[in-house]
DNA sequence: CCAAAAGTGTTAGCCGTACACCCATGT
DNA sequence: ACATGGGTGTACGGCTAACACTTTTGG
């Protein structure tokens, strides 16, 4: 035992953000273009060093709010876990602890912020970020596609008035699969406090076909039973 | 914007274990007594500083071994957290990185080692630990629970030849609820490759009763579909 | 009228639940 | 013989999957 635990080691620890949402059809994640070294000129998750006064939780919100150029980031977050190779970062020793944000569809980042290099990009589009991010961009794909299952996560990709049709396709987007629409009615409706119905109807402009009946999110978080995804 | 990112703050970043076993028909967690400023004589998690040329996961099975007093730690380790709050350690800015083990009944840590002053506790009995780390024992019996359901987590409780009614005492005792054999049979048997019959029958000594098909674990290691509990 | 989308109905099969029953073993 | 625990059978209710049908709206 040649190790003096009275010297505690010194370590930098960061934020990565996954920011989720669904643009054009497409699941997407928010990610910026380095502009300095390592790895100037490619693409990585944002984030950047936890202040020494503030948790890991509020400086995820913090640089999500920097990031998009909205200054209050309208969706939901939550830790999806740390990375903390030695390795992972060439120039020191840095733990990072990412975190996944939910979103409906947000403006494009505005120019002349610190949002000016972010920019939304299709999952399936994204290849050879840098540090460890692709491991990250990963496992915070998979919860989410898990958490579809057994939670109403999915209301946190739609915008406030919704329709049952929206929800459908935030699944049918992220599984890449396709739903039986009667079926899947009948589960969301008949799983309490998933959704709540707001008394008017909707989508009367523009479309073809009957108006849909709108909703809200509900109280609940879990769903029992779950919404499960074929067995593959 | 009066923040210099250029000089990036220092944190101490240490690993918390919850390690989980079963113990006398109770789900129990290894605890230590702390013999040192704060919370001297308090129980807490076990735990230490990640060393610099480790990664988290490395010093998690490292601190498991040590304070087992066991050269290899023979259950299944998993990331549960992170937990950063600046003032969660009153000595300075500790960021905290929680795994959760799951190991089969495991004998009393030696005396004479650093897993002296480690002992089991059933986790009903446990009561104002040191630091956060009620929070963090709460987020990992939550963690179990959940996984119980959807993943084949249950063998890592039980030693290698085990019986369904093993694997049942398992659900029931993390789950506090009783469930019905000959379904929960069927339930196991019919999930491809969550068990694999040994062939041999077993335990023909010492109890009553009509001797029970052995099992080893299979090659799964999700549920499709689930073993559900009650809703609550 | 036709197309498109919302909403409702219906049926057959599967699965979960509850409980009864038989088998093997030790006292 | 009997108690104890392993293993099997079965019947019923509910849920799901699949698909047909009706209603509303715009072109």
């Amino acid at each position: 035992m040649t190790y003096d635990p009275t010297v505690y080691p010194q370590f930098a620890v960061t934020v990565d953000l996954v920011a989720l949402t669904l643009r054009n059809g497409a699941l997407s994640v928010l990610l910026v273009e380095r502009g300095e070294e390592p790895f100037r000129g490619t693409r990585a998750l944002p984030g950047g060093f936890v202040r020494p006064d503030e948790s890991a939780a509020d400086a995820a919100s913090r640089e999500l709010s920097e990031e998009t150029g909205l200054s209050i980031f309208p969706g939901y977050v939550e830790q999806l876990g740390t990375y903390s190779e030695p390795d992972r970062d060439p120039r020191m020793r840095v733990v990072s602890i990412a975190y996944v944000a939910f979103a409906p569809d947000l403006p494009e980042p505005v120019a002349g912020t610190d949002a000016a290099a972010a920019s939304w990009m299709s999952v399936d589009d994204v290849r050879d970020l840098g540090f460890d991010h692709d491991t990250i961009l990963a496992d915070a794909i998979e919860r989410v596609r898990s958490k579809l299952e057994y939670t109403t996560l999915a209301t946190n990709f739609v915008t406030d008035p919704f329709t049952i049709r929206d929800l459908q396709c935030v699944y049918e987007t992220v599984w890449g699969t396709t739903l039986d629409r009667a079926n899947f009615r009948r589960k969301v409706l008949g799983t309490t406090g998933f959704v709540e119905p707001v008394d008017g109807v909707t989508t009367a402009t523009g479309r073809r076909g009957r108006n849909a009946q709108v909703y809200r999110p509900g109280r609940a978080e879990s769903l029992h039973p779950p919404i499960l995804r074929a067995p593959m």
